[in-house]
DNA sequence: CCCGCTGTTTTGCAAGGCTAACTAATAATA
DNA sequence: TATTATTAGTTAGCCTTGCAAAACAGCGGG
């Protein structure tokens, strides 16, 4: 496996597309809002899909290199924090259906990184059980927010953390208010690893 | 897209990845920095993700709804943008390969929102050239983000939407810094549309 | 014992990705 | 001029993720 990576090598200089935009917005009647609100309303649209195009594309190369796919490390990731969880719970986790945890897991289980084991309780259920070499894998798995993300942000002055941390929570809070349930795989982090008592 | 929603769909690989990383956060022993930043850390990571997981999981419901998907959207606007561009380029803005950008204007021509035209100039290159059908489609795409989140921003106070911009674009910085390239579908946006309001 | 629910898995289908291989056209070079 | 590279795009073949719907248990009441 491993490919190589793929394309993401060809760069397009988007700093240059960045500035563009502004101009399309002066387009509008400044009626209803300042001129300055709408120009910040596009740069943190345009800033998030930063964030977002960076994390996929990373994400892709990261997973590939690591010989699992991303949505496979998830679900190590989920199955990591408790030892065992039933394939219904990690789909609801996750946000995806039942059918697609069951491939998820064979091909996981395919890889022998987890087993199923039906349940005592209750036959009906399955539990899913990370092994050995799944464990490892979560280990080893490179984490791109980590990578990339991480020593950069403890570099910065205490202020600055505290400001982008609340910013984040911000943003966060107004893209889930839909009512999309958000958190399931957020907490995911402190299984894994963290010392977490 | 801008508005559209960013390939929400691939997203939706790399949530898994950054799920991991608090463990490794943690990992060190805390001799280098505060409990105090650690937390900060994390906090941080925890709300990118949570961007990130609400962005899929609304965009893909969204790309549902418009009978077309993140993907689609995006190639859609970023052939609308200028009228006309090549697969080339339009592969190397959204970070894919050739191919895959091949079958994707397969599909969009297929639905008669863009159309194949040989390049006079260069006749191995093609102009994806988007159709009024498909430019109606554009306009009427609805935009994860912009949806869910402009209104509530645009309600903030003016220093915290300022804030929140300046701890984006740091966060979109770093996440960059690597080199991969970030941005080129942002600026779409403001073609589609925005209600602009 | 039969019925209805409830977890899981199967089936069948589609999208999006990739690499490799192939075609076509242009550019370079002998 | 003829040959060779390069470049743009498409094709073929494969994989993973997703879903809905149908099929399979197994559990609980009646």
């Amino acid at each position: 496996m491993m490919r190589s990576i793929p394309s993401v090598e060809n760069e397009i200089h988007l700093m240059s597309e960045l500035q563009t935009l502004p101009l399309k917005a002066g387009g509008t009647p400044e009626s209803l809002r300042t001129r300055h609100a709408m120009d910040r309303t596009d740069q943190s649209l345009i800033a998030i899909r930063r964030i977002l195009r960076s994390t996929e594309l990373y994400g892709r190369k990261l997973a590939k290199a690591a010989g699992l796919t991303a949505v496979q490390i998830r679900v190590l990731q989920i199955v990591a924090e408790t030892g065992q969880a039933t394939p219904k719970d990690i789909a609801k986790r996750m946000g995806v259906s039942q059918a697609t945890m069951s491939s998820l897991i064979d091909r996981l289980s395919a890889k022998k990184m987890v087993e199923r084991h039906q349940s005592q309780r209750d036959r009906r259920q399955t539990n899913v059980v990370i092994t050995q070499i799944g464990r490892q894998a979560v280990l080893e798995a490179p984490d791109a927010l980590q990578q990339k993300y991480v020593k950069q942000f403890e570099s910065l002055e205490d202020w600055e953390q505290a400001m982008i941390v609340a910013s984040l929570e911000r943003v966060a809070a107004m893209l889930d208010a839909e009512g999309i349930d958000a958190s399931p795989v957020l907490d995911i982090g402190d299984l894994s690893g963290r010392p977490h008592s």
